[in-house]
DNA sequence: CTAATGACGGACT
DNA sequence: CAGTCCGCCATTA
């Protein structure tokens, strides 16, 4: 598998979100490990931050729930207009998080 | 080839 | 609840 169609892969995933919905880099890496084999948290971040732009990239957060480094405001902006349920800057988990098996 | 580097995560202090 | 520490793994230096 090469790094381009880990790349689709991902993209296409997030694309999957529903709005009013998230999930973390590492839900992202898990739902695909199924798939392609090995990936990490780490990787889809790496990912995300190089081809992220054309996705719903503000649908994607880190297990903790902050939202992406140098975008804070603009995803703040967009989660909170979808719904999502925020706890300062902080997208709470518990109620939000999705998973592509439902 | 080895070392450092992240849109990360979980355990621990 | 905040800060550290370590494992993670493709990419870059």
């Amino acid at each position: 598998m090469t790094p381009e169609e880990y790349v689709e892969e991902v993209l296409a995933l997030v694309e999957r979100i529903p709005p009013g919905r998230v999930m973390s880099y590492g839900a992202v890496a898990d739902a695909l490990a199924e798939r392609s084999g090995r990936c990490s948290a780490r990787l889809v971040g790496t990912i995300m931050a190089r081809h992220g732009g054309g996705v719903p990239w503000h649908r994607v957060v880190n297990s903790a729930g902050r939202l992406p480094p140098g975008h804070e405001r603009e995803a703040r902006a967009r989660l909170l207009a979808e719904g999502v349920p925020l706890r300062g800057d902080l997208v709470e988990m518990r109620a939000a998080a999705w998973s592509p098996g439902q």
